[in-house]
DNA sequence: ACAAAATTTGACACCGTTGTCAAAATCGAG
DNA sequence: CTCGATTTTGACAACGGTGTCAAATTTTGT
């Protein structure tokens, strides 16, 4: 009931050692004897007793808590990763904690980077998740190597650094979905691009690209509009790459979301799916099945990304200097449903 | 560059005063001369001190962070509720953290009890924000008086006690909706229920029923279908409904992922929307205008009902003893879009 | 069996802040 | 101008752990 809470001393005398052993239990340090150890394992769960995270973190100056950093969490995208991360977190007794900031865009970068480490020894974390807009942010990466604060970056270009950094292999996925609309006849194929400061979004125009070569065809810019990722570009985009002359008779949108939106435009104009135009999008969100006809796309396994950034991360904060990690490269998996289909009219 | 934190020793040296006048300063607390705590703030903000947060926490018995517990934060629902939660907090200087936690439902009630003391004594946040499945949970508002720990409610049901409670009116909203569907004309109108074990799907059933009694309406418990909230159990409800002979002219989903179900559905069996059938949906969340055609729905204020729950609850941890305090309802709107219209042929 | 080495254990300082309480400075009244 | 009341200030302990280092204990070698 209305007991105190156990503290390491109350531990300390119902296992008859001291203080400072216990803490070595805790800590799986070594040096212990096992059935001292034992001893005060059972005193532990039988009081059960937790550390304060403050008197923790304030000696051995680390904060058990890692920091996710978005623009914003209200995407099935970033909202996704953080589940997988929370759940990783929890897992080894970290705690995730959000944080918020506009991009650089919106304001002077001097100002940002004052803001980001204000934000940054506020919360004090030992480590931060970097999701897009920022895993790929010069400004951003060099304010966490200043500040010395160890990252992991998701879905970000594979660069070389030596960074945790985990995602799919966008481009190779790209290409597949584009070889699949290849091979059901389709050869004039629009291309919707996300977010132009994103490195997926170029990454995936690659995949798009180079499929198109492979066959012997030559990409055509005027089937490549611009998009920002959420369903009013991809309505935008649709608009445009249908009234072309002759029109594209398939669209690859670079996320769920505008293909979403291309499919409601298609709809509306009586344009026919999968008849008359065939639609894929990038991601399977949740939206892929809801919608009508239902959504050919890549899966991005999202939450394990989150899951695995996060180990990947607790782990690094072990060693003093994080050696070069290499990328981790998770699988992704074309979901075939309705919305692609054979072209009616090869021309 | 590589220069250390500036501590508060270092703050007071620069201000030439004690510590402690420093820690006065930071904390608002009376008792120092106007000249001397601009001084101090001066220095503050010269060396861009930002105090420890566990240093504090530890002494002064209070994190600083607010927590969120959810069951799965992957919806649109709690999503923006977290959003909101997080700007109000990072305005404050608190850190909002996540925890996940399965409910009662899935495992034993005991069970149940340690595991949420276990994560509460590990983050040991400050206040706690509940939202559904946990905001009406007997077990979970238990532990919490316990613990001692303030709690703040999003969209529960709206009893007596002296918690922090935010909502909308629930009642009244669907109500609204109802009204707005009989106004067109409308008589058979099918409602499709939430989850059983939360407050709001009674409310919304309540007010639905409220509106058809006055308008001299018997409710026909065959137009009312159960549903879980999501997706698939729209499409299923709809399949019923619309079986019916003589079938519903609209239905009202008690939120927007049910509503997306019932539209894909009657698009997949040709009714037309709103020709044939009507559909009101709840939330307002973004798929309601990412689908064809639009979804009428009523508008949540989500991200503010985040907002004012994470900004009442910590004005209160002020408070020694927060007193009883009246809910705090915000004003919901009905956003009347394409899914809805006249009754074409009114029996 | 005894000294040296290795292992296990505990006393104590310390992390950076806030609460307590007494000292110092200022103010008001007679 | 002095004395008590009041305001302002600072010295010091305390929060609950972890790091350091020395003491106690066990193991090893001869």
């Amino acid at each position: 009931m209305g007991t105190v809470l156990p503290k390491m001393k109350d531990v300390a005398a119902l296992a008859g050692v001291s203080i400072k052993t216990v803490s070595r239990v805790l800590n799986n340090e070594p040096h212990v004897q096992h059935a001292v150890r034992e001893r005060v394992q059972a005193a532990v769960t039988e009081l059960g007793y937790v550390p304060s995270k403050s008197a923790r973190s304030l000696r051995g100056s680390r904060s058990y808590s890692i920091n996710m950093m978005c623009h914003s969490s209200r995407s099935n995208y970033v909202n996704t990763i953080q589940f997988g991360a929370v759940i990783a977190c929890q897992q080894r007794g970290y705690q995730l904690t959000i944080s918020l900031i506009d991009t650089v865009e919106e304001k002077s970068a001097t100002d940002f980077r004052d803001e980001l480490k204000i934000l940054m020894a506020r919360s004090s974390p030992d480590g931060v998740i970097l999701v897009a807009p920022f895993a790929d942010d010069p400004v951003v990466l060099q304010v966490f190597d200043e500040l010395a604060i160890p990252v992991a970056r998701i879905g970000p270009s594979l660069g070389p650094e030596g960074r945790v950094r985990v995602g799919i292999n966008e481009r190779e996925a790209a290409f597949e979905v584009t070889t699949h609309l290849l091979e059901l006849g389709h050869t004039r194929i629009g291309f919707v691009r996300g977010l132009e400061n994103q490195a997926v979004t170029e990454e995936r125009f690659q995949g798009y690209k180079a499929a198109l070569l492979e066959k012997g065809l030559k990409p055509d810019a005027k089937h490549v509009r611009k998009g920002r990722f959420d369903f009013r570009s991809g309505v935008r985009a649709a608009e445009k790459l249908l009234a072309l002359e002759p029109a594209v008779t398939a669209i690859f949108a670079s996320n769920d979301d505008m293909a979403a939106g291309v499919m409601m435009l298609a709809n509306r104009q009586g344009v026919k799916v999968p008849e008359d135009l065939s639609i894929v999008g990038f991601d399977d969100s949740e939206i892929a099945e809801n919608m009508w006809p239902t959504l050919t796309t890549v899966r991005q396994p999202l939450q394990q990304l989150g899951e695995v950034a996060a180990l990947k991360l607790i782990e690094t904060l072990g060693q003093s200097v994080p050696p070069v990690i290499p990328p981790t490269i998770l699988p992704h998996k074309m979901i075939v449903r309705q919305s692609t289909a054979k072209v009616r009219t090869p021309v």
